[in-house]
Parts: structure tokens; C-alpha cells; sequence
DNA sequence: CATCAAGCCTGGGTATTCGC
DNA sequence: GCGAATACCCAGGCTTGATG
């Protein structure tokens, strides 16, 4: 086989998302449709580029690379394991990514990664990042996915931080999480740049993208 | 050197199977 | 029955190699 840009590009997403599935793979790499998407990836996991794995019932297979695929486009050989109660989140992070790209008009240059971002503070820096990042207009916005209850002083403090750093802070919440809801909702009088969104919005849209 | 056919690869659409 | 994964078939593009 012969490899086409795309295909890097594929490799590049694949790698700063933590749990990229073929769906997401579809818009992010503008792909016709998922057919065509699914082909590809399948070559480039025959070539032993990427690997697919299946880690839960009722949530699609995700992809990651291979040392060949890290060697590719020269990213580190470390391996950081995958925590099962984070899928569903991470998946959810990247419906919210391709959202803000077809709403804001976004391309991939101007989102950043919690993985991006954690790897420029440098090792062993542990600090809370958003979900990911994406200027637009001169403004950066940090779009947070909150789909379970942390503790509220946690979640206060997020909050602090990113009034401090981002001219924007979105957040993602289910409308049942009605006890993260009431705490960002107070904290809007304190802080001026806080915008709540539905998670129903999200799935919504892409359900309707097909 | 120009051209044309054959072969191969890739992608599109749709049908079919698979696993729940 | 449903969504995900795979199979099948056709079209277009590119490469190669033979021919004039």
C-alpha cells in the first residue's frame, strides 16, 4: 500500500485523542462516508500502523497506534493505558470536538488536546487541563465534557482556572447532572465567561450528520 | 516519443452478516 | 430490530509495458 497524507493525518488524530473511534475518524479526516472510512482503516491496521480495540459492549471499537504508527509520524513509544470509565467520556469529548469544527468553523489547527496540552506543561506537571482547547478569532475557548458529579470545590476551582486563562469556558453537561448544572449556574454571577451546553445538543447533531 | 490496453489500487454504494 | 463490521460489485485513476 501506499500512504497517502491522510493517512499521517489519521495516525496524528488518532494519537492526541485518547479514544478516537472509526465515526470520528470519518469527519476529522473528511472522509465521503463511513464506508470508506472503515477501509481505510482496516488497510492501515493490515499494514500495522494502528490496532483497533474493543473494550466495551454497546461502545464501538477505538484505535491506536502501533510502535510501526508511532515511528511514522514520530511520536514517543510510550504506552499510557487506557481507563475503561473514561471511554465513554473521551469518546464524548471528541462528538464535542467535531461539533465546535462544523459550528465554529474550525479546522484541526485550531483545536489542542488535553493530551497536547498536558505534553507541552512538560513532564511530571499534573495539573487539571480541559478537554481541549480552540482559538478562534484571536479568543481561546476551553470546552469541558462534565458528564459525572466531581466534588464541588474541584469543580470550583476548574472553574477559577479557566476564568483565568480562557476568554471562554463551555461547558458539557447531561441535563440530568442537575447538581453540576446548579453549581455552574451560581458561579455565572462570579465569573462572566462561563457558557453551558447541552449534552443533548451534541448527540443530536451527530445523529443528524450521518 | 505518443498512445493505448491491462492490471492494480482505492473509493463509492449497497447488501449481508454479526453481536447484542 | 439495531448499529457495527464485513462482503460484493462497479467506476475512476494511476502505473506499466507493449506497440507503432
Amino acid at each position: 500500500m501506499r500512504l497517502t497524507e491522510r493517512d499521517e493525518l489519521i495516525l496524528r488524530e488518532v494519537d492526541r485523542w485518547r479514544a478516537c473511534g472509526s465515526k470520528h475518524i470519518r469527519w476529522l479526516a473528511n472522509f465521503s462516508g463511513q464506508r470508506a472510512t472503515d477501509r481505510r482503516l482496516k488497510i492501515l491496521i493490515e499494514a500495522g500502523y494502528l490496532k483497533r480495540k474493543k473494550f466495551l459492549y454497546g461502545v464501538p471499537s477505538i484505535y491506536f497506534l502501533t510502535a510501526k504508527g508511532k515511528s511514522l509520524i514520530q511520536v514517543g513509544t510510550g504506552t499510557e493505558k487506557v481507563k475503561i470509565e473514561q471511554i465513554v467520556h473521551d469518546r464524548t469529548v471528541l462528538d464535542t470536538a467535531i461539533y465546535f469544527m462544523h459550528k465554529e468553523n474550525l479546522s484541526l489547527n485550531d483545536i489542542t488536546t488535553e493530551k497536547q496540552l498536558h505534553q507541552s506543561d512538560g513532564f511530571g506537571i499534573r495539573r487539571h487541563r480541559a478537554d481541549f482547547i480552540f482559538t478562534k478569532d484571536e479568543q481561546t475557548n476551553c470546552v469541558e465534557v462534565e458528564l459525572t458529579r466531581k466534588a464541588n470545590n474541584r469543580l470550583l476551582n476548574i472553574i477559577k482556572d479557566n476564568f483565568m486563562e480562557y476568554d471562554t469556558q463551555i461547558w458539557v453537561v447531561p441535563d440530568y447532572q442537575t447538581a453540576i448544572l446548579n453549581v455552574l449556574n451560581n458561579s455565572q454571577r462570579y465569573y462572566t465567561n462561563i457558557e453551558i451546553l447541552s449534552l443533548q445538543k451534541i448527540t443530536d447533531y451527530m445523529q443528524s450528520l450521518k
